[in-house]
DNA sequence: TCGCCCACCTATCTGTTAGATATTTCTGTC
DNA sequence: GACAGAAATATCTAACAGATAGGTGGGCGA
């Protein structure tokens, strides 16, 4: 229970760019963050109305009727800014693929191969993607003095997929080593 | 409410190398897949006791009183066996580093340039924790069919960790660049 | 014009999960 | 014998995913 919600720092992180409404919040982090953070509606929604109880968010009606558009207050700026400072908790770890490769034996050679292939190609797609983040950067002038920032996290990302690549490749060979004895 | 539960596979895959009680099989979990998985009591207890509900695992008196070994039926291994063939599901991301640079213009440069040595540290502490599981599995002759298996576990974590210290090198060069600015 | 489809929008529900907490027993050391 | 730490069982509460439900508005084709 001391995990502590993560979810708010990404709402007000996200509101901080621009004035949303619920479904935007959702979108903006689905496109923009999304190479490296996820956010429910689940989460967003009873987020969003708790940030606007506490006196974080304004909120006034949106352009479309039952809309509403939230907005930062100074105490919101305020609030996101300490939870930027707070230290980074740790993810447990759960890497489906590896629990799946560490009963290898279990599973058997072939089964193992199709995986990491599978993992190759997931790896090959993140790229492509990363790419054509970096090319919409590059053509946007908006938020240019954010741009540096963002494209640290493009990068980590692409140092991890290529990081992934250089894996598969090994361990395809690893494993027909051992599917030839 | 698609998420699947991946803690059943996770504990009859722990009980698939020998017997334990509750307790092993975290300790099995936390020490031998530890760096690739986690499970908390929360799921642990309740993942055996429906598991032996199930007729997945046969449970008698361990070696102190109140405790409880449980070891596979030939039901829980084969159903081990399906679980490992279905595919992987994603997780989803959640990088509280990779946001909190993502807002680095409204952190500022020098929070930024402590959170990627931070990284920097964290990587190379789990590059020298890899080698210590290398070390220990090139003593160990227990279990040494399943080594090379375990093997591919662990050199995808050197793989990402090496990542995360390339690219920590260069975020810090291009943090640099900004402060200078 | 009408109906369908899709995007926008709000919100909840249920199942999965983390980790803290509580309690008890056993073992080793002083 | 007392104390500390490990072994052992189990639950609790909050965070989270994603499916689902319902509604509105606009565009397009028959």
């Amino acid at each position: 229970m001391a995990r502590v919600s993560q979810s708010e720092m990404a709402v007000l992180g996200a509101l901080s760019v621009r004035p949303m409404t619920g479904y935007a919040v959702r979108e903006a982090i689905r496109t923009v963050l999304g190479h490296f953070w996820n956010e429910s509606y689940g989460q967003i929604y009873p987020t969003l109305t708790r940030l606007h109880t506490e006196g974080l968010l304004d909120r006034h009606g949106g352009e479309r009727s039952g809309s509403m558009t939230y907005s930062l207050t100074t105490a919101g700026r305020a609030r996101l800014s300490e939870l930027l400072r707070q230290p980074e908790s740790p993810r447990p770890e759960r890497n489906g693929l590896l629990l799946r490769l560490f009963f290898g034996r279990e599973l058997g050679v072939d089964a193992c191969v199709e995986l990491v292939q599978a993992a190759k190609v997931d790896a090959e797609q993140r790229l492509a993607n990363y790419a054509a983040i970096r090319a919409t950067m590059a053509t946007e002038e908006e938020d240019r003095a954010h741009h540096p920032f963002w494209l640290l996290t493009v990068s980590a990302g692409e140092h991890g997929a290529r990081a992934t690549l250089a894996w598969a490749d090994e361990t395809l060979r690893t494993l027909r080593g051992l599917a030839a004895n």
